[in-house]
RNA sequence: GCGACCGUGGCGGAACUGGUAGACGCGCAGGACUUAGGAUCCUGUGGGGCAACCCGUGGGGGUUCGAGUCCCUCCGGUCGCACCA
């Protein structure tokens, strides 16, 4: 008996690697692929701190289904990238004091070391950088293709200014008003001339697509919700000086309840409606809004305030005239920027409407009509003329028809949803490739200048005045105009890095082309994605805009898909003793030192057997040493399995293929967990029965190599195997063989368990009753007594019924 | 406040369409082998009870022959949205 050699991780895992480099295993052919497969996973910010466990986490779920549809037969591609421009390495760069030019290439290599230290099945040969020039010319020639579409735009609105990262960011990057950057930062209100996406206009479609996506439900409610539909009708409400004020509402029909109207501070028709006696209080009330930041105007349940503007308007339902009054809940940016109040059916009216004495008139009756407001659109409709009686909603689609024949009413959709600001007043980013002259306007800089190339300047610090430092750079501010070669400016905003990402994956199949960004026929064969997994926090950010620029780019004739990730799945957070891990907490673990102890391969495991991919889990260091005894075994089994062996004994065949099937279906809904617990079991039980050939051993590492792709490779070498492992193919089950042999059946007497047996499979109920009746403790229980109902499962369960 | 998800041993977690609750692993206890062992192997391990049995999936109620799973209600937690008209 030969001596079976000790399990060294390290040198299996490093020789391992070295081989699949020479022999380019993980590198499929783009160009002519028989089934290809494209795996993504969503690309790292290259932080200084190096790769964490999270991102380990993640990387190795889609490691696993990739390697897992390669042993399928698919030609997989699984690349990898780095998101390293943006606000988040910059401030990094500004605290430590190094330049981001100089810092994010060395966490680039950093990052590269580690990914490919745990064993990832990338195609390094398509890696990417979204800070390369070769890379983010083609992020300013996506602008400039929706620039000409009409799709970027420049607009003075209110944006939402984090004062740390002295810059403007994206509604999507407040959280609560505070900054996503900088939990403890209130973003203020700037009134900036800014570059946007028109992103709502395509609203319904991000939104009607949805339906049709294999997401998890929770990631499409979240990009639901975000785009946040409403459907109504926008009535208009006269002044006696002829002016005409527009309001959305949702409840047309409790129109007969208006009893005044409510427009936002900003909103353009304040001045022109402030009566004289009034304009002192208004004026002041519109400083006193101002003043406040956005964060206390729109959070909590505070108490109503407003003033009133001293003049009214006529009720297009009712004909009265009601008055006009300003008041900081009602939103300039959201809808016409003003409401008809009907305090007796909504409750902010209501509060506002007691704070202030005015006039509350019910126009629903409710179910039992609880006390005011009565909110429910199940009601019928009173005091509302010749519409009482109707329920809610037909009395409201009878109202709008009834003002819209005079010129009062349409209907309309709302969305929460606002267009996308992509300025950025920062240095770390691809400059927007625009140049101002002052005859032709804001032109596009021509495709044979692109790419705008970021200035390595070392004044590159932020500054509170709203202007980029790109600025201050003189030689490289100026530019002659594209169009009349005039001079020009620049403009010196960069874009926001999630247009970065908006688009990378589009990149990676055609990483080699420089003269386009995408080639066509590379990506007709490998996109949209096969497979996306990442994490819920892009929910909205990263995969609305993603959609919203694959959308444009396919109408633009650019790709032929509309949606990027047909099939997503979101996997879940690591946490350590029951908290996120974060480095204000200090519980953040990084991956080197076990990987250094354990292998990348245990620790791969350990990670997937946490807890379910999609839910997440506690990391806790204590359960590694069950993968690794795990393995231990493997390693065992496979060293002592070098001859064929007989046939498996038959209680181990039928677990075989039990396992078989059970691995199949759980790798592939991503049950990565209950997967590993399946092979564990059939480790067990070959062991002990002492059934470990090739027969028993070799479909084990099959199943065993997407997770632990290094020992699987060595001992199927060990086995003697000439060609990598991955170009065998994943073991196939019999389903007659998996369900063979006996069962217990369990029987119960009143629906209690009271004794077990072992029939054979297929039995009859008739059978399986005569049985139990033998059955000392049934008899006990039944005691003579007839059995008025019998239930019987199949090969499951006998339920006697007294 | 609104919406979604969740609550199972000492711990992480299993349990297909309602059908043996606690798979698998950690930990723990006892034993074997050892100079030694934080290595390895074997046995046990939800709680109570000598046992027969009884009780157990956050609490209470319901449907059912049968409920962790379905329904109602309450409590607790996580996440998302939050004066969106």
């Amino acid at each position: 008996m030969s001596q079976v050699p000790t399990y060294d991780p390290q040198a299996v895992e490093a020789r391992w690697q070295v081989r699949w480099a020479a022999d380019h295993v993980n590198e499929p052919q783009l160009d002519r692929p028989h089934r290809p497969f494209y795996n993504l996973m969503m690309f790292p910010y290259p932080s200084a701190e190096g790769l964490h466990v999270g991102n380990m986490f993640a990387f190795t779920g889609a490691d696993i289904y990739g390697r897992f549809r390669r042993l399928q037969g698919h030609d997989v591609f699984e690349p990898i990238g780095f998101d390293a421009f943006g606000i988040h390495s910059e401030n990094y760069a500004l605290q430590v004091g190094t330049h981001p030019a100089k810092l994010i290439p060395k966490n680039i290599e950093t990052f590269r070391r580690q990914l490919r230290r745990f064993g990832g099945m990338f195609d390094w040969r398509h890696e990417l950088s979204t800070t390369d020039p070769g890379y983010y010319k083609w992020t300013q020639w996506i602008f400039v293709q929706l620039f000409k579409a009409g799709l970027a735009f420049r607009k003075k609105a209110a944006v939402n200014w984090c004062p740390k990262d002295m810059s403007v960011v994206a509604n999507e990057q407040v959280i609560n008003g505070f900054c996503e950057r900088h939990p403890d930062t209130k973003v203020e209100q700037r009134f900036l001339e800014q570059w946007f996406f028109a992103i709502t206009r395509y609203a319904e479609r991000l939104l009607t697509n949805l339906d049709r996506l294999d997401w998890s439900e929770s990631t499409r409610t979240l990009q639901r919700n975000w785009i946040g539909r409403s459907e109504g009708a926008e009535l208009g409400f006269e002044t006696p000086g002829g002016q005409k004020i527009a309001v959305f509402t949702t409840r047309p029909d409790t129109v007969f309840g208006a009893t005044y109207l409510v427009l936002a501070p900003e909103h353009p028709l304040v001045e022109a409606l402030t009566a004289d006696e009034q304009r002192r209080a208004v004026n002041a009330y519109r400083r006193e809004v101002q003043a406040k930041d956005i964060v206390s105007r729109k959070v909590g349940d505070r108490a109503k305030t407003g003033v009133f503007l001293g003049s009214y308007a006529r009720n297009p339902a009712t004909g009265e005239a009601i008055p006009i009054w300003i008041a900081d809940y009602v939103l300039m940016e959201y809808g016409t920027g003003a409401i008809m109040a009907v305090p007796a059916h909504d409750k902010r009216d209501f509060e506002f409407a007691t704070a202030f004495q005015l006039p509350i008139r019910a126009v629903v009756r409710g179910e039992g009509s609880g006390p005011l407001p009565i909110v429910t659109e199940d009601g019928v409709l009173v005091n509302s003329g010749e519409f009482d009686g109707l329920p809610c909603r037909e009395g409201g689609r009878r109202i709008v028809g009834w003002l819209q024949s005079r010129g009062l009413a349409t209907p309309q959709v709302q969305y929460r949803l606002h267009d996308w600001c992509i300025s950025r007043q920062r240095y770390w980013g691809p400059p927007i490739p625009i140049i101002y002259c002052d005859r032709c306007g804001p032109v596009a800089v021509p495709e044979r200048d692109l790419p705008v190339e970021l200035p390595l300047i070392e004044d590159f610090r932020p500054d509170a005045s709203g202007v980029s430092p790109l600025a201050r750079h003189k030689e490289w501010y100026f530019a002659k105009c594209p169009q009349c070669g005039a001079q020009g400016r620049r403009e010196t905003d960069v874009s926001d890095t999630f247009l970065d990402s908006a688009w990378y994956f589009l990149r990676y199949p055609s990483s080699e082309f420089h003269d386009r960004p995408w080639d066509e026929q590379r990506t007709r064969t490998w996109l949209p994605v096969s497979t996306y997994i990442g994490g819920n926090e892009h929910a909205v950010l990263h995969l609305l805009y993603s959609r919203f620029v694959t959308m444009a780019l396919q109408e633009l004739g650019l790709v032929h898909f509309d949606e990027p990730f047909p099939k997503l799945r979101a996997h879940g957070l690591i946490i350590k003793d029951g908290a996120k891990m974060s480095k204000s907490r200090g519980n953040v673990v990084i991956p080197d030192a076990y990987i250094q102890k354990w292998g990348a391969d245990t620790f791969r495991m350990y990670l997937m057997f946490l807890g379910p991919f999609q839910e997440g889990g506690d990391f806790r260091e204590t359960g590694i040493i069950g993968i690794r005894r795990f393995l231990d075994k493997v390693w065992q089994l496979a060293h002592e399995a070098l001859t064929p062996g007989s046939a498996l004994p038959p209680e181990v065949e039928r677990k075989l293929h039990q396992t078989i099937r059970k691995v199949t279906v759980d790798t592939e809904t991503l049950n990565y967990n209950t997967a590993i617990a399946a092979m564990m079991e059939y480790v067990n039980l070959v062991r002990e029965r002492g059934a470990g050939s090739k027969h028993a051993i070799e479909p084990l590492l099959l199943m065993l190599a997407p997770y632990a792709p290094h020992v699987a490779e060595e001992l199927w070498a060990a086995l003697g195997h000439e060609r990598s492992i991955f170009t065998a193919t994943w073991p196939t089950y019999d389903e007659r063989l998996a369900a063979a042999g006996d069962v217990e059946i369990v029987v119960q007497v009143n629906g209690k368990v009271r004794g077990r047996l072992v029939v054979s499979r297929g039995a009859s109920e008739a059978q399986v009753v005569a049985l139990a009746m033998q059955d000392e403790a049934v008899k006990k229980f039944v005691d003579g007594q007839p059995v008025r109902k019998t239930v019987y499962v199949q090969d499951r369960l006998l339920n006697l019924v007294l």
